[in-house]
DNA sequence: CGACTGTTTGAACGCGTTCAACTGCGGTGG
DNA sequence: CCACCGCAGTTGAACGCGTTCAAACAGTCG
C-alpha cells in the first residue's frame, strides 16, 4: 500500500524568491521581511517519489514541508488495515504541522506522484511565533482552512449517497487543482486509483467503480488507468448540491 | 431542530483569575502577564439556553468564545436538510476561531445543554499575535487539536460499522468529558438525544437505536431520556478498536 | 512469458434505510 | 382536569444501497 521511503535531500533548486507558486492570484502577497524570512526558513527539498511514504504515524518528524510540485494524500488506519483517506495534499498546500505542534504524528502522508516539497524545521517555528506575528496568524489560518475541508469531507461521507460523494469529491478536486495549476487552462487530471476514491469516500472498490462509471457515462468524467480527467465540473457540482470553494486568497509558506 | 435565539450578556461573574477550569490538569499552566491579557480580552460572558443556536453558518461574527460550562455541537446541513454533526463542544474548548479568521462561519454550533461562554472579540486578534506569541502558538495549537479530532471522526464514519462508530463514539465523548468535569468521580453523562448520535454517525435514527440498544444490553451504557451514562468506557473502546485521548495539556483561553 | 496492478462485471448477500405504528412523558390550553 | 400535541424512544417488516465473493481482462514491467 506504501512502497519504500527513499528521502533524497536535493540541492535547493527553487529559491523563494524565485518561487513558481508565489505569482499565482490564489496566494496573497507577502511583505519582503516575511519572504526573507520564509526563506531562511526553508532548509531545502525534498524529493519523493510516487508512493512513497512522506511521514507515518506515530514517528516524531523533526521537518514541515510545504508542496512545491506533485500531490499526496493524508490517511488514517484502522487496527486491521481499513484505511480512510483524510484529505489530498495539492501544491501549495502545508504538510506536517500537526505533527510539529503536538509532538507524535497521528497520520500517514503518502504521495499519489513524485514530489518536490520545501523542507523547514520544526524548531525554528518558535522564532516565527516570536518575531513575525503575520506569519503566524498565517499558520492558524492554514490550519483552519484543513478543518473547513475535513468538515466538508465529513459532511460528504457521513450523509451523502455513493454518486453524490462521488462528484463531490472530484469536483472538490477539481477546484483546488485549478487554483493551483501552473499552465493554466487545461483539463485538470487527479492521479488517483479508483481505490483512493473508494478509501477516501467510505465505499468498496467495486461499488466506487460502478458509481464512477456513472459519472463517465453522464460525459463529466473520463478515466484512464491510474487518473480521472474532469470535464464538466458544474455537472458535478451540481449533482453533489456544492457551491464550491471559497474565492479568497490565502497564505503560502 | 434549533430554537429560538436568545442572547443574554450577562454580567461578568467568573473573573479569569478566578477561573473554575484553569486549575484542572489537564490545562498548562499560563504566565502571569497571558492571564493579564486573556482577562483583558475578555470582553464577557454569554449564556445561552439548551436548543439554541450559538453560531450560525453563513453569518460573520465578531466573536469568538470559550466555553465556561455546558454541551454544544458544531454541524452543517445539506441543501435538503440531511444533517452531519461534525463535533462536540465541551467545557475548555474554544468555538468560532475558524469564522474569527477566515470571515464567514462554515458551520453552525448549537446549544446541547445551557451554556456559559466567555465572550471575546475578533479584532483583538490582531493584539494576541502581535505581542503575545505563545498564545498565539496555543491557537494554532487548538486548531490543530480540532483537525485531530476530525480526522478520527472521519476515520470513524468512513471505514467502521455501526458498532463500531457508535461505540468509539461514546467513548471519545466520555473522555472528553472525564479530562474536564470539575466535581471528579461520578458517572459521566453526555446530553443527546439518539437524533444526534445518528447525526453524527452517519446512521438513520432508526438504526441508530438498534446499534445503542446492543451497547445497553452489553451493560456498557444506560440511557436515560436525552442523555447517555459510560459504564464501561475500556469496552467501548475495545469494541471500536480506539487507544484513547493523548494526555498531553493543552491551553485554555 | 508470468506476475502484478488497476479496472471491470455478475451475482448473492446483508447491513442499514425507510415506512409505519405505538409507547411514555411532559407541557399546554380549553 | 383532561384532551391533545409533540418529542424521544422503541419495534417490526420490507426494501435497497452498498458489500462481498468471484472471476476475468488490459496494460506494464522484469
Amino acid at each position: 500500500m506504501s512502497g519504500a521511503t527513499p528521502r533524497v535531500f536535493s540541492t535547493r533548486q527553487y529559491p523563494c524568491e524565485a518561487c513558481p507558486l508565489r505569482p499565482l492570484k490564489v496566494f496573497r502577497d507577502f511583505e519582503p521581511e516575511e519572504l526573507t524570512f520564509i526563506s531562511k526558513f526553508k532548509k531545502g527539498e525534498l524529493s519523493v517519489e510516487k508512493g512513497s511514504a512522506v511521514l507515518v504515524e506515530g514517528s516524531h518528524s523533526a521537518h514541515l514541508y510545504t508542496v512545491l510540485s506533485g500531490w499526496g494524500f493524508r490517511y488514517k488506519l484502522l487496527p486491521d488495515g481499513r484505511r480512510q483517506i483524510l484529505n489530498y495534499i495539492l501544491p501549495g498546500d502545508l504538510v506536517g504541522l500537526q505533527g510539529s505542534l503536538m509532538g507524535e504524528m497521528q497520520h500517514s502522508v503518502e504521495a499519489l506522484s513524485s514530489m518536490l516539497l520545501c523542507v523547514f524545521e520544526r524548531q525554528n517555528l518558535t522564532i516565527l511565533y516570536r518575531n513575525h506575528p503575520g506569519l503566524a496568524y498565517d499558520l492558524t489560518w492554514i490550519a483552519a482552512r484543513e478543518e473547513q475541508m475535513l468538515d466538508e469531507n465529513l459532511l460528504s461521507v457521513g450523509r451523502r449517497n455513493a454518486l453524490e460523494r462521488a462528484a463531490y469529491l472530484i469536483a472538490f478536486l477539481h477546484g483546488r487543482a485549478k487554483s493551483v495549476e501552473l499552465n493554466g487552462h487545461r483539463q485538470v487530471e487527479i492521479p488517483v486509483t479508483q481505490q483512493h476514491i473508494a478509501d477516501t469516500l467510505g465505499l468498496s472498490l467495486v461499488h466506487t467503480n460502478k458509481t464512477i462509471r456513472k459519472l463517465i457515462d453522464r460525459g463529466m468524467i473520463r478515466w484512464r488507468e491510474g487518473s480521472c480527467e474532469i470535464l464538466d465540473a458544474e455537472g458535478l457540482a451540481a449533482i453533489s448540491g456544492w457551491h464550491g470553494l471559497p474565492e479568497t486568497k490565502r497564505p503560502l509558506m
